[in-house]
Order: structure tokens, then C-alpha cells, then sequence
DNA sequence: CGACTTATTGATGCACTTCAAGCGACGTGG
DNA sequence: CCACGTCGCTTGAAGTGCATCAATAAGTCG
């Protein structure tokens, strides 16, 4: 049974039984996390790259006034900050949702690795990069969708990208998110995250139970919030010949 | 004169004069770019790294129903897109908001510095991952912040970021966005973004002139938006021992 | 079984959007 | 040179989508 990480990695390029031997390596010494647990803290210095292999996590920052906001879901196979080192301080939280099977991994152990395998390095880059296009979409999602969109479009990014580490049967994943991570997640309150999410049950387009949520139908609720996974830049996904909108023809 | 790319990397870092001149060799051949220009869009094929070395750009999206979200702006000394190669297509636009002065870095120049110069090297990185900061700050700007402290916060950062490339004289700065430019930045409608603009002025903390921004009171409008500039990493810059706030005490 | 968190639902209010109209600055062409 | 169109800013009026407050029900964990 290969890992999330390798599974992930080789979704963008092909590795070689070198690159997984090199990829089991990084990923002997595991420990097991609980919910709800920091694995950085903003101010610290960061001294290892988290790898996470199970559960989930998330990307924080508390406002003065107390209100959280999530940047960032963490699914298996993800590094939380594997660029981090560059700076000095950490501005920001990371922390569990679930219960999580956690690498950590030091810095000289990453080093070793891009310097003895490209291909890997590269992978690591397009994870880097790809994380970022994932930020620059939800900023897209809070700033220009509307709720019910905004939250479908979650559910289906959710979808593909634990697709990708096999994580999906059915159509049916882990969903260990409260109402009120969706909120937070969001820039909604948990009141309206609720509404919606009965109003998409009731449109037939999903179903939450026992903290598992199905997507009824695939199409149908891309369709809603007009879902592209384009910047997710996955290797065996097309979609169609969509032409970029440029300033000229801003009004539909 | 040194260019502004040169400026800002000496925040991060001092340079040597060797790197100083690797620098004035990357930023030779200039062009000139008139406002509201695409530099790249979505769905081609990144083949130059853009350094915006005069004037303001943009990264956005258009969304399906006509609506743009802006999810970054570029100032002068910015790279608009600098460890781009790795993905195959473009997954947004970059566009100017002022005429620019840029400049078009093949990929094969931007390898053989980093091949030579081990400070620009790290340098480069230190710009990538600040960007990557603003992007998260800028996130939690609109999910989490009132409009008032939202557009007060955007004007703190810019103020910030121009200040550390010589962009700001006596408080005051360049400021060509129009209020759509900003309500499609900030995810709110022109006439509010018009409305929270005169409280500001109002408050005695901004004027806007001639596209010339002034902050009246630096430290007061600091103070309005909880304005802390750690995320922007400067290495100048100090501020109180501001411990994190985690998940055990969410309320105020 | 009891304490606590999470989900649900109703009622109220207001912050924001939308629509609309006027105004000044600017550029272009007749 | 003036007429006209466009664009950005401003302001008013009206409607509503979402937050806030509150109270109950349903899980969940010790």
C-alpha cells in the first residue's frame, strides 16, 4: 500500500522505484496527533516541514477580536510549510481538524532529497505551487462567490483532491469539518454555513452524515458553482477549451 | 539610482556588489506598457518571468457571471509570477492598473543566476514566500475583517510595501486604482467601497488627490485595522512580542 | 448518565447591494 | 472651438441577504 504523498506526487509526474524508496524514507518515523492540536504556532521558528499522511489539518490566523480564519485544509499528502525555512518566524497557525498521522520531517532530510533526486524536487515544486493556486482560489471563492456557490465549490474542490490520494469510494469522503470550521473557513456565520448546506441537500446535490459527506451528483453540483479544476493543474484532467476572459469584456 | 528590484531584495538581505551588478544585468532590457494591459492570461503558456520595475499591475480572475476578483497587486521591484514555469498554463491573468515599466526575464537567465548567485538565490525565495504571506493576509482581510478595516488594511500594506522600495515621500504615494479596481479587490461594491473611503477621510486618517494618496496619521490608522506587518517579513521592521493566539481561547 | 459541543430553527435588524441619477474631468472628432 | 461620449466619483433611495441573538434538539465524550 503505497503512502498519500507518493500517490499524490505521482498523480503530477511519473516516479521511478528510486524516487519511491527515496519517498518511504522521508516517511518512517510517523506519530499519531489529536484533534484540535497546534503542530506550529505564529512566532515560532519553524524547524520542521509537517508532512501530513492522515486526517486533516488547517492554515490559521486569529483576529484581535478573536475571530478565526481558516486559509487553508490540509488532506493527506500535503506539506504544511515545506518552503518555510526561508523565513524567520511563522505568521500564522497550523493546526488539526481530526485526529492526524503526522511526519515530521527536518530540513536537512529535505535538502538531501532534492539534491540526490530531480524528479522529486520538481514534484515538490509543483506541490509549492499548486498550493498557491489553491489559496489564490479560495480568495476568488470568498471575495466573488456567492454563499451556496461558495460552499459547493469547497465540496468539490474537497472532491478532487482527495480523489487524487484516493481517499474518495463512492463519491464519499471523510468530511471532519464542524459548521463552524466552514464558517470560519468561509468569512460566513454559522448560521448561514447551516442553511446552505440543508439548502444543498435539499437541492439533491450532497448528503452529511456521521461526518461522511457523498456528492449525489458530480456534474450537477460542478455545474452549480461553475467548478474548474484547472488550477489544480492535475496531470489526467481536461476540461474543455476554456478561453481566458481578459479586461476588454469585463461585463458579461 | 538603483532599480526598485535591487532596493527591496537589500531589505531582505544586504547584497554583495557582485549580486548588485547580476541584478543590473536582468534588468536591461525594459519596456514600457500602457494601463490595463494583459501581460499573460489564462490558459497560456508562461514563457518569461515579468518584474514590474515602474507602475502598478495585477493578477485577477474574471469569473463566469463577468465578476473580476483581484487577488494581488504588483508594485515596483515585484515579480509577477517568478517560479511559474513549473505549471503548464496559466491558471489567471496579470494585467496592468497604471502604464508600467517592465521587464520580460527568460527563464534560462533567471536558472543561471540562481545557479551563480547564492544570495539572490535566497533572496528570490524570500520574495516568493512573501507573496505567498500577502496572499494569506489578504485572505484573512476579506473573510474576516469589517470594510472599513478591510480597505484600511490594503492601504497599510501598500503604504508598507512601497515604503521599502523608495515609492513614498512625506507619507504620500501613487495610488492609480480606481474605487472598482478596489471593490473588485476587496469584494465589495463600488459605492461602498466609495462610502468606507470618505469615513476614512473623515477620520481624518487618508487623503486622496490626483491619484496621490496621503497618510495622514500612520500610527492611527495602524491602530484602526490592527495593522501588524510581520507577515510582509522585513527585516527592519520590529514590532511587540505579539504571541499567538491558538485554538483554546477562540472568544475575544 | 450528565456535561458539553454541534446542529437546527425562528425572529429581528442592519450592513451591504442594487438601481438610478447627476456631476466633473477628460478625450475625440466634427 | 465646442459638442458629445465616456469614465470615475458621488449621493440618494429601496430592498435584501446575511449576521446576530436566542432557544431547543441532537449528538458525543467523559
Amino acid at each position: 500500500m503505497t503512502h498519500a504523498l507518493a500517490q499524490k506526487l505521482d498523480s503530477y509526474e511519473a516516479l521511478s522505484d528510486q524516487d519511491r524508496w527515496a519517498l518511504d524514507g522521508l516517511v518512517l518515523r510517523t506519530r499519531q496527533v489529536g484533534a484540535h492540536v497546534d503542530l506550529i504556532r505564529e512566532g515560532e521558528a519553524p524547524e520542521n516541514v509537517h508532512l501530513i499522511l492522515d486526517g486533516f489539518a488547517c492554515r490559521y490566523k486569529v483576529l484581535p477580536n478573536g475571530q478565526r480564519q481558516i486559509m487553508a485544509y490540509f488532506v493527506p499528502g500535503d506539506f504544511c510549510d515545506l518552503n518555510v525555512f526561508i523565513l524567520d518566524e511563522m505568521d500564522h497557525n497550523i493546526g488539526t481538524i481530526s485526529p492526524c498521522r503526522v511526519v515530521d520531517i527536518p530540513r536537512r532530510s529535505i535538502d538531501e532529497i532534492t539534491a540526490r533526486y530531480p524528479n522529486i524536487t520538481k514534484a515538490f515544486w509543483w506541490c509549492a505551487l499548486v498550493d498557491e493556486a489553491v489559496l489564490r482560489e479560495w480568495l476568488v471563492n470568498i471575495g466573488g462567490r456567492p454563499p451556496n456557490q461558495r460552499i459547493a465549490h469547497l465540496l468539490c474542490e474537497l472532491h478532487t483532491r482527495l480523489e487524487a490520494v484516493g481517499c474518495v469510494t463512492d463519491n464519499s469522503f471523510s468530511f471532519p469539518f464542524t459548521q463552524i470550521d466552514l464558517a470560519d473557513t468561509m468569512g460566513l456565520s454559522n448560521v448561514h454555513v447551516n442553511r446552505t448546506i440543508r439548502e444543498l441537500k435539499a437541492l439533491g446535490l450532497i448528503t452529511l452524515k456521521q461526518r461522511t459527506l457523498t456528492i449525489l451528483d458530480v456534474d450537477r453540483i460542478k455545474a452549480y458553482c461553475h467548478f474548474t479544476p484547472n488550477y489544480l493543474h492535475l496531470r489526467n484532467t481536461r476540461w474543455g477549451d476554456r478561453r481566458s476572459v481578459s479586461w476588454i469584456n469585463r461585463e458579461q
